[in-house]
DNA sequence: GCTGCCGATCAATCATAGCC
DNA sequence: AGGCTATGATTGATCGGCAG
């Protein structure tokens, strides 16, 4: 009956923080587009690249920051200062192009 | 769809300094997992996650393999023997697809810059 | 017009990491 | 040692778009 305690079987979840590198390029660009902090697929590998994880882990990132953000968004302000001095890309204005950088892959 | 306030925040828990974008005030709709009729009124609005059960998820697993997709005779027979909704099988099925993929992806990726095997 | 699939996302939850 | 919060991952289900 309570057997469907079973998810705990999986070994999976052998969670670790990401390293102080990840989450710093994380939040440089989650709050410098707090407009739309919705990364392209390509945005998200250049992401993965600099921060040293998968995609995936990029993917997760955005999706567990955005709703804990607008869960608790009085919580994040403090955050949310320091990382806006840091990068003034942000744009009131939503439509955001901002491609930077560039992929070794062919264009 | 929704409604919510301007752009300006009356009484909430409006911190001062950033605003509130669009994204911030989506909400999905709550599921609508099975009809409130059936229930004899009253009853838990359902409105929340189904757990399904080891079983089932053994039995849907097992026709995964045996299947990629599903032909509706299938899913019809299928949500029966697991008491599921037809939506619910389907929607298993999609996300299991996508799963799928995804595990696909993430195990090439690793494996094919670096290094020459030596 | 309606139905299924895809891709992305949401939202709730699980389980662990980490700080006090 | 014990408890609480932060955080990464999982997953049933939704949203918008497209094809048949």
């Amino acid at each position: 009956v309570m057997i469907l305690r079973s998810r705990f079987l999986d070994a999976r979840r052998k969670r670790r923080n990401f390293s102080k590198q990840a989450t710093e390029v994380l939040n440089e660009y989650f709050y410098s587009h707090l407009s739309n902090p919705y990364p392209s697929e390509e945005a998200k590998e250049e992401l993965a690249k600099k921060g040293g994880i998968t995609v995936s882990q990029v993917s997760n990132w955005f999706g567990n920051k955005r709703i804990r953000y607008k869960k608790n968004m009085g919580k994040f302000q403090e955050e949310a200062n320091i990382y806006a001095a840091k990068t003034a890309v942000d744009a009131t204005n939503v439509v955001a192009q901002g491609n930077q950088a560039n992929s070794p892959s062919t264009p | 769809l929704n409604e919510d306030k301007e752009p300006t925040c009356p009484s909430e828990p409006c911190p001062g300094a950033t605003q509130t974008f669009d994204w911030m005030k989506v909400k999905r709709n709550p599921p609508k997992t099975a009809k409130v009729s059936e229930y004899g009124l009253l009853g838990q609005p359902n409105t929340i996650r189904t757990n399904f059960t080891t079983k089932q998820l053994t039995e849907l697993e097992k026709e995964f393999h045996f299947n990629k997709y599903l032909t509706r005779a299938r899913r019809v027979e299928i949500a029966a023997t697991l008491e599921l909704n037809e939506t619910q099988v389907k929607i298993w099925f999609q996300n299991r697809r996508m799963k799928q993929k995804k595990r696909e992806k993430e195990g090439l990726a690793p494996a094919a810059a670096s290094r020459s095997t030596k």
